[in-house]
Formats: C-alpha cells, sequence, structure tokens
DNA sequence: CGAGTGATTGACTTAGATCAATGACCGTGG
DNA sequence: CCACGGTCATTGATCTAAGTCAATCACTCG
C-alpha cells in the first residue's frame, strides 16, 4: 500500500537497516528527526504520552509502511516510536533524500503523488469507517478492490488483517462473507471473491 | 484542518470560485483533470458508481478541505464529484500550480508537507476508530488535542461535528461526555473541557 | 508430531445505534 | 418586538448488530 516505488536509487543506496527487538525504542519525542523510515518486518507503534502517563497511539505501522512522514518537514519527533513486536526498518536519511528532491524535480513530484495517493487512499479507508453496517462495509471494500470488470477482487492478505484494516472482528467478517456467500450476493473460491448479479432491493 | 496556506500568492490570484447547486456534478469519470479544488461551503461528495450502479463514496469534502488531490497528477478523473448541498468551491489551475510547485522549490517543499501533515492527521483519525469504547476515542482525541499544558481541550465546531469525526452518533457522544463529567474525567465549560486528574484504575 | 496460526461456527452480552421528545438559542421576517 | 422555523444539546427507552468468549478443524513448519 504504502510503496515507496518513487525513490531514486541514489536515496536507495544511502538506506541503513537496523532491527529492533519486540519494545525497543526507534526514536524519542524531542529527538532530532532523522529521515524516513519504512519498516521492512513486524510492527512499530507511533505513539504520544500525556502528563497523567497515558499512552495515546498515532500509528501503528507495518511491514510496508512508511512512519511519520510529516516529521520529515520537522527537526525533532513530537512523539515516541516503539517496536511492539520483533521488527526490522530501513531508514532513509533526511539529508540524503532532500538533496535528492531539490536536485530532481521529477523525483519531488513523484514524492508529492505518492504522498497525495496516501492521502486519497486513507481518506477513502476513513469514509468506510463511517459506513455502520459490517455488511455495507464490505460492499464498500469490494466494490473500491474489484478487477477492472468489477466481477472478481483478490483478497491481499489474510481475512483476519482484512478484517482489522476493515474496522470488524475476524468472527464478524466471517459471518458477513458466510452470509453474503449464502444469499449469493458473492462467490469464494480460495483468496478470490467474485461478486454476484445483484438482486433489486 | 486542510489548510492551504502553503498556496504562493500566483497560484491563489489564478483561482476561480464555483458555486453549485445541491445535487450538481462537479466533474465526471474520465474527464480531464483541471486542478485542485477547495471546498469554500458546503458538502462535496466523491464516489465512484460499479456496473450494478450502485455507489461507494471515496471522500466527503466539507468546508475547508481539498479535493482529490491525487487526480492532480493523473490525466483523468476516475470517480465522480458532486455538491450534496449548495456549495461553493474554488480551483487552482493544474497549470499554474505545476508550473509554481516546478519553479518554487519552496513551494514544492511546503507543498510536500502538506501533503504529509495530512497523511499523519489521517493515520491517527483512522486509529482513533480502531478504539471500540466510544469513552477512550473520546479520551483518545482528548488527549491528542489539548493545548499546551495538557489540561485544556477547545472544542473545533459542534458537538455534532466532534461525533461525526470521532465516528459515534451525536446521543452517543452526548452520553459519553455526561457520564465523564459526572465521573470526575472532564470538566464541561462551554466549548472548553478540562481534564481532570486522572485516578489510578 | 506438537505448537502456532488462520478459518469457521456457536452462544451470549452489551455498547452504541435508533427512535423519540424536550428545552435552549438564534436569526428573520412580518 | 415577537412568533416561528431551524438547529444544537440533551436525555429516555428500546433494539440489535457486532463484540467477546469459546471450541473445532485445517495447515504449516521446524
Amino acid at each position: 500500500m504504502t510503496a515507496i516505488d518513487w525513490l531514486s536509487a541514489a536515496v536507495r543506496a544511502s538506506a541503513i537497516d537496523r532491527r529492533l527487538r519486540a519494545g525497543q525504542t526507534l526514536f524519542h519525542s524531542g529527538d532530532r528527526t532523522v529521515g524516513l523510515y519504512e519498516v521492512l518486518t513486524g510492527k512499530v507503534r507511533l505513539f504520544r504520552v500525556d502528563r497523567s502517563g497515558r499512552e495515546a497511539v498515532l500509528q501503528v505501522a507495518a511491514a510496508g509502511d512508511t512512519l511519520a512522514e510529516a516529521s520529515l518537514f520537522s527537526s525533532t519527533y513530537h512523539c515516541e516510536a516503539g517496536a511492539t513486536t520483533e521488527a526490522a526498518v530501513r531508514l532513509y536519511p533526511k539529508a540524503v533524500l532532500f538533496a535528492e528532491l531539490a536536485r530532481d524535480p521529477k523525483l519531488a513530484r513523484a514524492f508529492a503523488a505518492m504522498l497525495a495517493h496516501q492521502v486519497m487512499a486513507l481518506r477513502t479507508r476513513l469514509e468506510r469507517r463511517n459506513i455502520q453496517s459490517a455488511r455495507d462495509r464490505v460492499r464498500h471494500f469490494l466494490a473500491l478492490n474489484s478487477s477492472a470488470d468489477g466481477r472478481t477482487v483478490a483478497l491481499p492478505g489474510t481475512l483476519k488483517e482484512l478484517a482489522a484494516d476493515l474496522g470488524l472482528t475476524h468472527e464478524a467478517l466471517y459471518r458477513t462473507l458466510a452470509r453474503m456467500t449464502a444469499d449469493g450476493e458473492i462467490k469464494r473460491a480460495g483468496s478470490i471473491i467474485r461478486l454476484m448479479r445483484l438482486r433489486y432491493d
């Protein structure tokens, strides 16, 4: 989802990998920002701690996600980041990244395009969460992720992951899919879902 | 929220305003993209129509929001946009915008920074939606929107708007706030919420 | 083979959605 | 100046969809 294909070879070459144990901190609030992190494996959590000690999670980044991109444009971090599982991250140093962005307008444009894409994708996911019914939420997902012909959807990962993405428990998702199958709205074949003709409400 | 303060005078000067009646279309899927829209008043809905005629909403943009920014980087729109209420929009033409971005690296950087900010803000809102309990969702909002001293929160708009933002019905929000007040967790004074000392669970 | 995880289904509970009603407030037009 | 329509804020009663807990089966991997 959060691809970074736009990166130039120069930036890629300067990347620094790092492994984190579960619970290990990546950076603290107030630290100087060093660049753009990409999560390779595991999960990294961004959170803020208020004075009463409560933590408020800003983001949970999984493999493929990029981390705290806005802090790239700030000199210090405004939140904490730490691995919740064993994890590996890749750092694209800020200096190299910005130098390249300034040097290469095409790259800068690709960078902006990538961010704009993320904004739209996130808006769409947020919009989906406004849908109350589990079934309609699944329908929304299917409609927006169907192949060009609009008839099939290839599930990206596991159903559990999809459930989390949709903001449902995996049980609720299983049941919803089962009901949709029973009603003839969809057909399932492994990780492919075929959308059937809808009857008129 | 979705501020466009980063825009240069040149871009602002070239903006074109347009009024829309409720239900009126702004653009269709397949139309050539013309630039970046900002919603001034009213609401504009972005949606896609699948072959069975169902609509899937991608975004509902309200006053201050910016519209379909990713399509800036594409030559045609991939969704429909139409006003759901009487509305006014402002168009920043693509040509001027890109010319300025290419000319002025600072502007380009500000543009990217703005997008990155939006990404983080959206991620945080999405994260909040992962919280089941209404009360914890409110807590999350309060924690991340408290003043520098962490003791007070100024509510941005009406409670109904906040409820929508949090993904709750307004009734649920009223009740939750009432309960938190009764429990001494917060105190309310108009549109200001004061966070009280928490007792140890 | 046993541990770990995903997929699935059943039973039960509950938090929040829904429906409904009321009071406060505000602008506006007669 | 006041009555009226509109919206927000608030509270009550009720209902239900989805969360929670639990158990089973299939699979994979070392």
